[in-house]
RNA sequence: GCCCUCGUAGCUCAGCAGGAUAGAGCAAGUCAUUCCUAACGACUAGGUCGGAGGUUCAAUUCCUCUCGAGGGUGCCA
């Protein structure tokens, strides 16, 4: 990859300038060398400001030292090197490299970007589980759902790319009281169908009464509950029971279809019921397990002061006595873990008086039970509103071991829709939720998917609805896929007969379908060195050279970029990339014709357009957004 | 009150492990099209990077304070 390339170039001859002494009082290096693009062109393609970090340790002024360096750099097979401005070492690439890099794209086509297994090989062996949406089975997804369902499962796909072992999760959370109340509603609701009771009746405290009306169907609950169907038994507890199950199972199942429908998928659905409380060891469940392993845990509890001997060697806030206690305690007839001796700013209950189990409690012996699985890294990609959680979570992993930087989390913030020109905040109360599936049928997949993955997590966004519904130019998704479809559209017609405009006669192709085979299969994959004099001023105008110069750099950035954002958990850098290339290769097609040129500026050309069209779709496919052929 | 995010162009957002003139798209205005998809392109205009201090050769980026928005702060999930 370029960037380490440069890297390692500059490393060795920042070691070499030491041993040459000349910079100043640096005595050895090894951090981090930062290569990056140059902002303006003119500059160069590549900038490295290590000089000018290293000007305070060796007490020389930073231009002093990118001469050194430069020196003793070896980069003439790379490009050539100038110093500018206050002490950046600039690299203008040659064609020469520039085509080999190229090249690489030829060869890699559709793992483009993916990192190579040599290179997964040097990776630390990390497991990770990425948990999201994890929306209880009580109702449809709605967009806050959505936002984390796309950002999770980009981040996914991501992870993917960039070598890592990952594995995706939706925890469904369907044990304890959500579930008692989605029973009492499904019950309800069946029981108004069957004109037992009157809508008047439905319970306040129950879900909305038409998510439950949309999915317990008169032709699906009929058969369910045969032999229940009469006034008494449908108002009794095992109608209840079978209500509760069936209305969890079609929301699951509505769930599900919703996912699927947005490209969306799980290694595994991990239910709380079935995994947590039905399995037992010793007629014990995972969360009762999880109670007496906390139970064993010892946290050392401090006695401050009180007991304090005033005295000249006396130090005030300093313990006396250290023991050690449970890290959890019963108080007020409930279990209590000591959070607060973990890092939470207070102790946080584990089971009720009433003898049921938080959710927290729950929680707790699911991470473990992530970690029994192999797992030891973990991402939970959850709404901003779980924040407060994280502390006691957090610190309970702590507690049973494990370095509380092995989890992860990511806080999706709020969805709000603009309308019409109006923003509106998303609210239970007020009837304004908009739920996945209906703003799916009104956008599509891939706009749903885009502008859902394109902002940062912990900022708030605005779906503007009006954008993503324009099937034109305004739509960033449009446009990038555009992009791609238009380069499709190239090799069609080099494939195609032509139609002379002067005469109206049909001419032959200007490529068999075959020789287009061997040139996107075989002669795009080998360096042969003409890009050199081609991508010269002997047949391109300045202007030119500049957009494809820009255009070639931003093709072999994805690899690294696959990594950087793997590496701070940002699918959205790749819709940020995708939007920059996108606007270079429309660029570049504006300015530069493929067919009707002669046949070694063509082939040139079109080794750019087959590039763009590999890297953009691939880019794309991270995303898991579609790359037609033709729009 | 305390804790966590966020505040960059009229709108939606990039940029920020400090670096050269803060960038895109939309909206506004101008131009361009006999030719591979105009769902394109070129140009113009639009910014005290919320505000005030501090650290630094260098701050939109780091620190402190402050203002504004959102979220959290249950024996809810």
């Amino acid at each position: 990859m370029l960037s380490s390339k440069i890297r390692n170039l500059f490393q060795i001859a920042i070691n070499k300038a030491i041993a040459a002494s000349d910079l100043g009082e640096l005595k050895s290096f090894s951090d981090y060398i930062d290569v990056e693009r140059c902002k303006n062109p003119d500059h160069g393609d590549i900038a490295v400001s290590i000089a000018l970090k290293l000007s305070r340790e060796a007490k020389l002024a930073p231009v002093k030292i990118a001469q050194s360096i430069v020196k003793h750099l070896d980069v003439v097979a790379i490009g050539d090197i100038s110093i500018a401005g206050p002490g950046f070492i600039n690299i203008r690439l040659n064609w020469d490299f520039l085509e080999s890099a190229l090249v690489e794209i030829h060869q890699e086509k559709d793992n483009y970007g993916r990192l190579s297994k040599e290179a997964r090989a040097d990776m630390e062996p990390h497991r990770f589980l990425i948990e999201y949406v994890s929306a209880n089975p009580t109702g449809n997804l709605h967009l806050g759902h959505g936002r984390q369902a796309v950002l999770g499962n980009s981040l996914a796909r991501l992870l993917d790319w960039a070598g890592y072992d990952v594995s995706s999760e939706f925890y469904i959370n369907d044990a304890g009281v959500q579930i008692e109340k989605l029973s009492l509603s499904a019950q309800a609701a069946i029981q108004i169908q069957e004109g037992h009771i009157t809508k008047e009746n439905y319970p306040v405290d129950a879900y909305p009464l038409d998510s439950m009306l949309d999915v317990l169907k008169p032709e699906i609950y009929k058969a369910k509950l045969k032999g229940y169907l009469d006034a008494a038994s449908l108002a009794g507890d095992q109608a209840k029971e079978i209500a509760g199950k069936l209305a969890k199972s079609l929301f699951l199942d509505l769930q599900k279809k919703v996912l699927a429908d947005i490209e969306v998928h799980f290694d595994t659905w991990y239910s709380e019921n079935e995994n947590l409380h039905q399995v037992k060891i010793n007629d014990k469940n995972k969360i009762e397990l999880i109670c007496e392993t906390l139970k064993a845990v010892k946290v050392k509890q401090e006695d401050v002061t009180e007991h304090h001997e005033a005295g000249e060697n006396a130090e005030i806030g300093v313990p006396l006595h250290a023991h050690e206690v449970s890290a959890v305690y019963e108080e007020d007839s409930a279990l209590w873990f000591r959070a607060k001796s973990f890092g939470d700013e207070r102790d946080r209950v584990l089971r009720k008086s009433q003898g049921m189990f938080t959710y927290l409690a729950g929680d707790i012996a699911y991470h473990k039970d992530k970690f029994d699985r192999g797992f030891d890294k973990l991402i939970n990609v959850w709404g901003s509103d779980h924040h407060g959680q994280e502390l006691g979570i957090r610190g309970a992993i702590q507690a049973i071991g494990y370095n509380p930087d092995q989890l992860e989390l990511i806080f999706i913030q709020l969805v709000s829709v603009k309308e019409d020109g109006v923003e509106k905040k998303m609210s239970k109360r007020k009837g304004t939720i908009v739920n996945v599936d209906e703003l799916l049928a009104e956008v599509g997949k891939d706009a749903l998917r885009f502008f859902l993955v394109d902002s940062q997590a912990n900022n708030r966004m605005v779906f503007d609805l009006a954008l993503a519904q324009k099937h034109d130019k305004d739509n960033p998704v449009y446009y990038i896929q555009y992009a791609h479809a238009r380069s499709a559209s190239i090799f069609r017609n080099l494939v195609s007969p032509r139609i002379n405009i002067v005469d109206n006669t049909e001419e032959a192709a200007i490529f068999e379908v075959d020789e287009l085979e061997r040139l996107l299969n075989e002669e795009f994959k080998t360096f042969s060195a003409n890009f050199k004099k081609l991508f010269s001023d002997e047949y391109h105008s300045e202007e030119q050279l500049k957009t494809i110069r820009s255009l070639v750099l931003e093709l072999i950035e994805l690899p690294k970029l696959v990594i950087d954002a793997a590496d701070i958990r940002a699918p959205y850098k790749i819709s940020v990339y995708l939007k920059n290339l996108a606007s270079l290769f429309h660029q570049f097609y504006n300015e530069n014709r493929i067919i009707g040129e002669n046949e070694e500026v063509m082939k040139a050309r079109l080794s750019l357009v087959a590039a763009s069209k590999i890297v953009i779709k691939n880019a794309l496919s991270i995303l898991a957004i579609s790359a037609p052929e033709k729009m």
